[in-house]
DNA sequence: CATGAATGAGTCTTCATTCAT
DNA sequence: AATGAATGAAGACTCATTCAT
């Protein structure tokens, strides 16, 4: 064995397949039962593969844990192609509010999934992959910062970590009281903040 | 055995003590290293108890865990009680941002205790277990709508859930990014809002 | 847990003999199939303790091998024990090398446990426990070499390496050549050796 | 499959090459890290052929590790030639020792090859296999005993046994020990040894 | 009440070997 | 002949829980 096909190529179309199909039962699983709970055998059943073959894709469990972080990462491509269709950096920012509504009912069943897959990564010894998670979520705030940049904020970075702890903090919220209503106002509040956005007197940062 | 003591009398004083080192060693263990990375027997040698005997105090490791959460809520009564010593509400408030600044370095560290417990309890099974901890941060939103509604807020729940929101939020990213300042700049910030909350025009939520 | 029982204090009689039992179980089962081919599983049922009933003795597979080598290093009490019987340092060297003929049946069979547990222990990573069994082997050379000082040797170390070579390289081939013979012979040229000491002149390493 | 190309014929070159290889690099990974640890993804990866590959060329592990001994045992038609060079047998004897001596750096890190694959393959069910290391080293000690025999020994037979032993006894303390010297040391007292054959009153075997 | 010891199911991981193409 | 992929049987190790004393 040369090496781990991390980049499957269109040659092993198949087995890219079998690839993804794992990492989406990891992801998944992750978010519904937690990093701890989810076992090997339970993923690639999930994933229908067998057990042993498991680790033809990934050597580890770390491993695994880390595809799947790469994976949430890879949906930034697809979030800045959705931003990408506003012109006006304030609907964009609606628009990332709008994504988080989306999945209200999943997040307020299982909680966020980048969020408390940073929440339990980091309980992990491995720092490669408990760092990973963090990373994720630090792009998030990247991708909101840099509409506040174009809005001309003056602290578009602050503006950044508040958005996205308020959504952070509403979807841990809505998932332990159960409710996605959390959800629901807080994106209301969020939107009318940043419409609210463009008389500086009024930002809460002020 | 006849029944576990839950509620320990004078007469067993030391038998007391032992349940009590128990929960505070389970309780710091949990925060450090996560509810499945916290093993009875690490925290029963942290407790100094043999680990045989834990179980005369807590049936299964559920219950301890219980007796945690119980526990974080116990600190309700010791925080109300320094909100009590400040008689405007928007004092109390402020207190309690306070508080969290007071613990910024473990929160960095190891997340929001009662905020990272509800997230891995929700992902056991045993239901008791798993709804307790959402009480608890429950009760933290009763506190500070309380105030809220002592200052003659519109929506005293809704700033409740945002305030607590916001530091749950910012718990979570302070932690991911192992960046303390992040609670401090929250801390700041929400501490301006309370400030303003006398107007009523300035309200977020209006 | 406060820590494994080490060294088993006469109160927990059971607990030792327990021990015991695996240490003696692995000993010989390592000597007959070697240490990778030794599973825990095998050793337990060797000794009558159920598989998960080893961790509580041995909190690894290098720990029990560990005990192992320890335990071939308490050989040497007894070992000096019986040397001690004889006044004459030669003839102390003699019972030595008689020691090896006793056993030269599962010698022929097995290979010297020492030397292939050296073998086999400095093939593993673990660096203390492939360590470990050289210092034994270290200690086999100790014991001649302070017969042969107390001959008035001029090289006790170098005949004391001399020896302990002889004997392994012996135990080696007669174990590769299934020939117990080997040993046989050996034992005798090396007793002569042994005898032929006393004069100076006839020392081959002269 | 039609059949295992033990002898490949200049038909095959590339065949024979990849052959050669895997028995290089099982020879050189099993002697550094043993028998056991050695896994065929590990040897193949070495020799920079495919696993899936690997066995068109051998049936089983067992059949890589008989092609080592055999390549092990062509060593001595080598052997043979370089102690050709020498007209007397006592010359060659030394040569034989010298050739140990060059290779002392790597027997005091990894063992004798030969010594240390008798060892780990006798502890391995297959009786074919274990055999076949026994049988390498019958040879070495029929070379050296060539020699005696032409130097008009005696006990030519035991000579070399004697010969033998002492080497794979100073590597085996050589080994364990992470001595060099030792090795260095024995080759003298057995090269000295040699020459003291003409005499036959210093005969250690007496 | 206390506790050293036991238990057994479950988890990750490795690897020789086979198979489909 | 070649090879990427598959497979399944172990093996080491963990841990909540129970038991005997």
């Amino acid at each position: 064995m040369t090496e781990s096909p991390s980049s499957p190529t269109p040659a092993n179309r198949k087995g890219a397949q079998k690839r993804a199909r794992l990492v989406a039962a990891a992801r998944r699983t992750v978010h519904e039962h937690g990093v701890e709970q989810s076992s090997l055998a339970e993923i690639a059943e999930a994933a229908d593969v067998p057990l042993g073959n498991v680790y033809y894709y990934f050597k580890t469990k770390d491993d695994l844990l880390r595809a799947v972080v790469e994976n949430y990462d890879g949906d930034y491509d697809r979030l800045r192609a959705v931003l990408g269709r506003h012109e006006d950096p304030r609907e964009r920012l609606k628009a990332l509010i709008a994504t988080w509504l989306m999945a209200k009912e999943r997040i307020a069943m299982y909680g966020c999934p980048i969020g408390s897959l940073c929440s339990e990564l980091s309980k992990r010894d491995r720092d490669a992959t408990s760092e990973a998670a963090g990373i994720v979520l630090g792009k998030l705030v990247t991708v909101a910062e840099e509409q506040f940049a174009a809005l001309g904020s003056v602290d578009p970075h602050g503006n950044a970590v508040t958005l996205v702890a308020a959504y952070e903090g509403a979807a841990l919220l809505s998932h332990a009281l159960h409710d996605p209503q959390i959800l629901v106002d807080h994106a209301a509040r969020l939107t009318r903040w940043v419409d609210s956005l463009d008389d500086p007197a009024l930002d809460p940062r002020g």
